[in-house]
DNA sequence: ACCTGTGAAGATTTTCACAGCA
DNA sequence: TGCTGTGAAAATCTTCACAGGT
């Protein structure tokens, strides 16, 4: 896609493109986009769509439809320039300011999430750390105090806040869901296992561990329905298969480390 | 769906019926069966799709369609007696015998996946642990030893392990994923922010919190464009939005304690 | 010669709307 | 009457295949 005529201004203009790029794209859009990165590490100059999507397990295709979403500039015969693609997709993603994470719950998972170094790398800074228990109130974790639950509203607001994880009890989430909105966040990230209620305005994702396992242990169960007495020793001839940010695949972490 | 004439002996000739559920599906299945045992627990004894729909934020049509895949006897007029579909959904999710989980990498978010109780009651005991950090391996968490990653192929052959959760850091989720698979394990989990290469009769399905970030940051780049100056205070009407397990929303943790 | 960008075909998923049973 | 089960339409997503630059 070629710069449309109307529409300059450096990054504007992207307005109706964005509005309009599948969600199933943006999903894969994130996975390029972090895969480019280390990439880009390596020092490679230019990618093709099939390299990329090699590395990625998608669709060569694929890949070149939703980067045509964001308007970017392959080079036929050749491929992609990483580092202007790079670029490109962060503009596009809305990564070119940092948006400011608050988490709620730094229990065993939220200890986890608030300790993960990746989140700053990446943009998204851990701003503030929230909890009811009165043991966790007032530690610090990384440098930053976590603080009760009820002072969302002022401090989510004060540190601009845009982004909420919470990884509660599923019975608190609703609940402090709330108290985050009411702060004015817009996006949340919850581990909880309910089903968020929240106005049309904000979005919700939400990764649910329990529900993973299932559909794991379903693929077993119909694997096995066919190979009834198999359990071990497999041969090992490394397809490409399963491609990251496919179907109801989310993906995720960047490095927590062993 | 009645009883089609054909196939019985209770739970198979579901072959049929099982291979040819949608992956779609198969995830929303999941999340209702953990929603019935919440609905069950507080005493419910039948849900009609309108109730299970609005508490799940699925529509009521798809639902009733997932839960015709399995073939469960609804009540025409009245509803799905909740009971009996939980007993058939856990049949057709494979839930029906536990599943042994090795999990491998225990540093931050191993660790907290490690002393998360809520696999162990959801039927997928975490049986083995692995790492090679030297003051890791030796260790014990919620009971269960440390062991040194070269014990894969035989502890998880040993214990009868179906599920792998990979929680290392990238560069070494390969090497541990082909460890995992020659020892017969065909479903894994992973944190790790690579696509793993496996043979086609292994099933992955990856969670990739940084990507998770990226598409929420996408989305307040989107809503910024259309209102630049809002930033905080929202009114809250709490409208029933974000359906579970909808497009690329993977479900998850049900309860990983604050 | 090679690789992007994209119309168009194909597959899957969602939603509608209503027939049919309790 | 009320709610399930399901064909069929609509929407979405994926893949093919090739025109068109470099």
């Amino acid at each position: 896609m070629t710069v449309p005529p109307e529409a300059e201004r450096e990054g504007v203009g992207d307005v109706a493109r964005l509005r309009s790029i599948p969600e199933a794209s943006v999903a894969r859009l994130a996975l390029y986009l972090r895969t480019l990165g280390e990439l880009s590490e390596q020092g490679a100059e230019t990618v093709s769509s099939d390299e990329l999507a090699a590395v990625t397990g998608v669709n060569p295709a694929k890949l070149r439809k939703d980067l045509s979403f964001i308007g970017s500039y392959g080079i036929r015969g050749v491929g992609y320039e990483v580092r202007p693609l790079v670029h490109q997709l962060e503009q596009s993603l809305g990564l070119n300011h940092r948006q400011a994470v608050a988490l709620v719950g730094v229990g065993n998972l939220g200890h986890a999430l608030a300790g993960y170094g990746g989140f700053d790398g990446r943009g998204f800074p851990v701003t503030a750390l929230f909890d009811v228990d009165p043991d966790l109130v007032g530690i610090h974790i990384n440098g930053i105090l976590v603080e009760h639950v009820r002072e969302i509203p002022r401090i989510a607001a004060e540190r601009g806040v845009t982004i909420g994880m919470i990884a509660t009890p599923g019975p608190a989430a609703q609940a402090v869901c709330d108290l985050l909105v009411s702060a004015g966040v817009q996006c949340i990230l919850t581990f909880a296992p309910v089903v968020l209620q929240v106005p049309a305005d904000v979005e919700v994702r939400k990764v649910d561990l329990a529900v993973e396992l299932q559909i794991l242990a379903f693929h077993v169960a119909r694997r096995n329905l066919d190979h009834p007495g198999v359990t071990t020793g497999t041969t090992n001839g490394h397809a490409l298969v399963n491609g990251a940010a496919d179907n109801r695949t989310v993906n995720g972490s960047g490095g927590i480390h062993s």
